[in-house]
DNA sequence: TTTCTATTTAGAATCATTCTAAAATACGCC
DNA sequence: GGCGTATTTTAGAATGATTCTAAATAGAAA
């Protein structure tokens, strides 16, 4: 699901977020081209396109869009990094142990099955899967 | 499974460390009476037992007890510290987002199917379910 | 314009964790 | 019991991700 430039435009608006040449150029790459991307990844890639933009305000653009509703920030045991994930449905992921690649896994391919107390109210369920592609 | 002053001795000479004073109350706590606690935890239950324990020593230690395979190093999303597991056999987590408590959730519990391309070859599962107790 | 608020920015501060290098301790051996 | 040596402990410095601060800039509204 690729945003146009100007749906890009459009999102920002809707959250009460200026959409300023710094955010359109973080969430091009955020919502539409990266990964699982950290902020240190973020920062790498906009730097390209956007000399010396400064490293708070890709922290200030993440927690915007956190906020949003627009990215979940995630953080797993394998790093010490916050990643977002622009995939904001509830998900898995599958860390690919060789690569480090972190994909998701749709609900659909994971069926459980609980046996938990009574009383429990389960609210989510976050699953990592870790392994190797042959 | 508590384990008795003289059983940790032998656990951490089978280990080949040492087993110093610091490294018993530490063991103490981690190993018996903690649920899984946080370095500061740690450090905090200690320092009552052993004033003056240097923070540089339980991180030591949990890193020498975590290289013997006698707790698990774990972190979640829901906290920027790394907690320690004594219980080293595969199994999941329950956060009662109420309390704070995490608690252990046993294999036999959770039954899963993952549908997953057959070139994926899985090594390890993680699963934290949050949740509330009514 | 003028004004008001949102955003950006550099750099300082914070916090968990790791590193360093020196002092203290444990343990095998005499 | 003393000795020699490797291990452990320790205080404090360093690191790295993230947050905070306060001043400069830019955008929108009037
Ligand atoms: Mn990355
Ligand atoms: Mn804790
Ligand atoms: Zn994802
Ligand atoms: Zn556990």
């Amino acid at each position: 699901m690729t945003l146009s430039s100007e749906e890009i435009r459009t999102e920002l608006k809707r959250a009460g977020m200026r959409p300023t040449a710094q955010r359109l150029t973080i969430c091009q790459y955020v919502l539409n081209q990266a990964n699982h991307p950290s902020v240190e990844d973020i920062k790498a890639w906009v730097d390209d396109k956007f000399p010396g933009i400064s490293l708070a305000t890709v922290y200030n653009t993440v927690h915007a869009l956190e906020t949003a509703g627009l990215v979940q920030a995630i953080r797993f045991d394998h790093s010490d990094k916050v990643i977002y994930d622009s995939n904001t449905e509830p998900h898995f992921h599958f860390l690919d142990e060789d690569s480090g690649t972190l994909l998701d896994i749709q609900p659909e391919q994971v069926q459980i099955n609980l046996n938990l107390p009574e009383d429990v109210l389960v609210n989510d369920i976050s699953i990592l899967i870790r392994g190797k592609r042959q």
